[in-house]
DNA sequence: GATGAATGAGATTTCATTCAT
DNA sequence: TATGAATGAAATCTCATTCAT
């Protein structure tokens, strides 16, 4: 099997390991318990509010615990934002490497469509806290070399799984990988953020169909 | 010609023609430049930091303005936004009307090309709007029917487009509008946002292909 | 007239100019007179309660004004310190290089009595902001090339006038300089901490007659 | 031998004992070394920022315990600061008794510079403290009748010697008694303060020889 | 005896908005 | 019409102290 090593998105920088002060001290059960709820108050808030408008205060008021506590597990918002961005990269990095060469057949569109279905369930988890990363990202606060690659190096995977298939000198690899994370990562922000009631099997179908045909499709 | 009109984007609301106190008055000339150093400069720091990042006095600071001025002009940021809204909407809106059917053979696709060359064109002028927007209205702004509706009219118009090409029983063509307000919209954000440096006429190449084999296209 | 000016306390550093915030606003007569209150309050609170202990709270609160207020025109209260520094160190510097060469007769006893009598009103203005940075010092907070050197080259300035008229060979002028330094500043310190009952002509006398005689006679 | 009680620093009030909360239970050796880490913890961190920049958590950092221990022995930093007074006021007491009177020959130089040389070696210890204390008396914190008192203790004591020796009538006794004080105390401080390389024999010298030409010298 | 966890009061700082000139 | 000044409510963050294990 090909080494996709050289355009991994890998090596999660020390920087992301979450939760600064928390390192710092050793936690007890009591404590990974409080700095849990605190994470999944700080996602829930996210993706309700965006980043920049969730307050601290919000989250702490979920989370049902005082501001203080808040500042023994974070050193701020970034910081907690940082922390879920930890999990959300390794999984995500993780499954971009699943995507396999797709093939222009009718099994490669299945392949895709199980891929996607996939993509799906991971990013209801995640969204809030991509969404809360671009935004932050926009707002200037420094992420390191992840904020600058990841989305670069998404891309960089899909790019090289179109070169494999897709030989149509009307379409630059490196264009249609972007498109492609363009496309289901937005739409799929579109699904969790509004209610559109589509029927599940639909949206797979059609977003298999849509990114085979246009994107994976070996042409002429 | 067919009658849009049952799915246009279209009777911008009264309140959001821009600049409420503003209209109150009757600005002259120098007023009419003042407001305008404030529309541009709030558009240019939406863009850089996003709604909620942004503050009155970054706007203010930009336009080489005072505070006071500001609030002559509009009654607070929200205000400002929705009167670069107003013009926003109402140029997109327009374009969309102008994406005619998209028969499935090349002229179809050259149609298609032409027509995102038009749309990238427009994004590169309102997409810190189109941000701004978004990104309020998940924080909670509202902005009344067309917050609600836009985003929804413009997949319903481009799901109409589809409809009458593409009989594809694996397309939903409601999935497939969304698909393509995603894929179109995301992709040029990131065009703005991080330097890829693309080829004009690769870009618009690859997303022609892309859009037109992938959604437009009748299949057999 | 021998040229002082390679141990001089000079220069005194653009970071220094005091109230960061306001010089990037063209202050008018209101500006400034405000901000005159806020480094009037600011020193006498530093005067009562040092400076670890004074909140900007009471700073405002004498000045009669707000918090907003305050962080128009210092970013904190550091800022507010090294303001008050500047002048201080100006004009103490200024003072130090009018101590002449002091002879070992009468006159020369005069001539330093008399210069205590200017240090000591001087004194009277600036111990609060004297004590509140040798504290902020020592707390940790930067105060660039002065904070490191300022005292240094007082003391060294001093060493330099002893090293003229006192060739006793126990005397190492430059601790000489040193102990000059911190007996007029600690003694006068005690002066306005305390209510010493003491005659003004007293004090003078003894200053003057102790250092004179200690530190500045000719000996045998 | 002269009776010096009547100007004695003694009589050390029963609030300085130290570490309240401690006197009310029996320590073992366990708890007396946790006491003393306490302690000496305190006394380095109030060295390097002093009394009001320490944070207790500084000190348990140090002390390398917790939050929780540190209230098991004193009821706070005010607690552990009147604890280390203790030792130092009954020490340093003790030693300003050991002045005898100087005399204005080369003997009274003599003992001067022996006598400075044991006040010399206490403040490296006890500096911390003292610092603290001042600090913290300005900053309001009451210590009772030593607080008030001990300072002025001191310089009375010293007066009495000089009124021994020193019948010049332009020396008022009281002031030259707070000028001594002033003058070692703050001279040491600089010295534990900053780095000035100074010989430990010069210095020795030039105090001994400073003070008793100034300060302790019969003049005609 | 010792410790990590939690708290909340209070200090700092920001910022949208109003006001006086 | 324009602007600097002022404000205060709200947000961020700190830290001494108490609590439960």
């Amino acid at each position: 099997m090909r080494d996709d090593r050289d355009i991994a998105v890998q090596d999660v920088p020390e920087e992301l390991r979450g939760g600064t002060p928390a390192q710092e001290r050793k936690l007890r059960a009591q404590g990974r318990k409080t700095m849990g709820k605190l994470l999944d108050a700080g996602s829930e808030v996210f993706a309700k509010r965006g980043y920049s408008a969730t307050r601290v205060d919000d989250i702490v008021k979920l989370a049902k615990t005082s501001h203080g506590t808040f500042y023994l597990y974070f050193s701020n918002k970034e910081d907690l934002l940082k922390a879920l961005l930890h999990d959300c990269v390794e999984d995500m990095s993780e499954l971009a490497f699943t995507l396999d060469d797709i093939g222009p057949g009718p099994e490669g569109e299945a392949a895709l469509r199980e891929w996607l279905g996939r993509y799906q369930s991971m990013y209801e988890d995640y969204w809030p806290v991509i969404h809360a990363w671009s935004e932050a990202e926009q707002a200037g606060v420094e992420f390191g070399a992840l904020g600058r690659e990841a989305l670069g190096q998404f891309a960089a995977l899909f790019a090289d799984r179109i070169r494999q298939t897709n030989k149509d000198e009307r379409i630059n690899p490196d264009v249609a990988g972007l498109v492609f994370v363009a496309m289901i990562e937005r739409f799929h922000f579109f699904l969790e953020t509004r209610q559109m009631g589509f029927d599940a099997e639909d949206v797979l179908d059609t977003l298999a169909r849509i990114a085979h045909r246009g994107i994976f499709h070996v042409h002429d």
